[in-house]
DNA sequence: GCTTCAAAATGACTTTTATCATATATTTGA
DNA sequence: TCAAATATATGATAAAAGTCATTTTGAAGC
């Protein structure tokens, strides 16, 4: 599957930065943007670097992750289709903060720095989408500051399989659509490999969650809810 | 000290998010803002509300924090003259995601929500400004992820020494301009109250602090850069 | 369907950090 | 200025999480 010609026929319109806006800005945009492909391990965008524009994702799944002192990978978020990566160097005019790496082939538009400034220029409308969106953003960092800080390993596991939930969904058999190896999800709970494949041994004992090998699948979510101490 | 009639007369405008804002524009928030006082110790914003509009500090140091499980604080960053309070509530359209507490006497103009988007609207400017703002905490909302799930409360600590040196910069003798509790480091570091006296008490014997009381002197920053693992 | 390699699981042990108790010092306000 | 309240300091102990070593399992390529 392709990425459309046009933005005004893309599916993930409506939920993008880009909703909203008049015909004549999705039609330049349309005219600017480039189609890329990445394969599953790729990565995209390197932390330290200045990049040269954004990528809207269409399809496939990214991490986002900064290197720690060791090397040691912290998953910062996911990215997922209809959003949007690279932003966040450009408009604060700093280096790249955090590395992007593909998780499965990935198909998305490139928008070059000087036409993302234009569309920007061009229309408030999308000026407030962005700014709606890192503010939002930011407040999701400062969930997972707390949360960092406050939280057992196993609160910050349980939290992490509910917000994976969320963010891709489940298939047909109720697993999760996300394929994580053990470290990856240790990277983004801020813990040893060893802590998760413990836990995760006992949250699927208690019957909270199954697993089979990199397939989970979340069986009792207000059971995780609870031990997570998530109250929304 | 009040806070000046005309924003273009304040001494922090060059800093601020309304820098090179063109002088009608100066002069639309000159007209709209008005003037407020927080004594010492007094809640500004109130986790979970619905502010309506923002605060522009004019003098006064003040902490944001979010409420973990036990009602614990986590101090996510700190604010200071010149800087904003309130907008990434109004602009994701969320509630506030942090309190804020003046840790002294504190000076700050009050833009209304409405006021606040029509300037946005008016400037785009502005608009970008903001967006250079928000991304730019964006950026250091993830540092400081990885900072707590990768690095020891040591680290950590030393490393918000240098954080608090560079906010708010040291008096003739060479001492912290601010003046925060162990159980407001603990809260920032993310860790227990005794754990900040054990390691400050470490740091002291080391030569690497002097502490009086609440007041702190860095000795040796290579020092504490070296101990926090910061290469920058 | 094997074979090989990487990932997951598990146990033993160490280190880090939190918690609780108590003593001392420093602020703060009457 | 003094007393009460609050903050800091320190020790003993417990709990949480990390590290290292080894085995088992699962996935990917041929």
């Amino acid at each position: 599957m392709e990425t459309p010609i046009r933005c005004q026929l893309c599916s993930h319109l409506p939920g993008s930065a880009f909703h909203g806006l008049k015909n004549e800005a999705l039609d330049e945009i349309s005219q600017l943007k480039t189609c890329v492909s990445f394969r599953k391990g790729q990565v995209i965008m390197h932390e330290g670097a200045r990049p040269q524009g954004v990528y809207c994702v269409h399809r496939g799944k990214i991490k986002l992750y900064t290197l720690g002192t060791e090397g040691k990978e912290q998953i910062i978020r996911f990215v997922t289709k209809g959003d949007l990566i690279g932003y966040r160097s450009i408009l604060s005019d700093e280096p790249i903060s955090a590395s992007a790496t593909a998780l499965e082939d990935t198909h998305a538009c490139y928008i070059p720095k000087s036409s993302f400034f234009k569309v920007i220029e061009d229309n408030p409308k999308f000026s407030l989408n962005m700014l709606q969106l890192s503010c939002h953003e930011l407040g999701e960092a400062g969930k997972m500051i707390t949360s960092l800080a406050q939280k057992s390993v196993k609160e910050r596991l349980a939290e992490i399989l509910l917000i994976l939930r969320t963010t891709f969904g489940e298939d047909d058999d109720g697993y999760l659509n996300i394929s994580l190896t053990r470290e990856e999800i240790a990277n983004m709970v801020g813990t040893a490999t060893e802590s998760v494949i413990r836990l995760i041994s006992e949250l699927r004992k208690d019957g909270f969650i199954d697993s089979k090998g990199k397939r989970i699948k979340v069986n009792d979510g207000s059971a995780l809810r609870e031990i997570a101490s998530v109250f929304e």
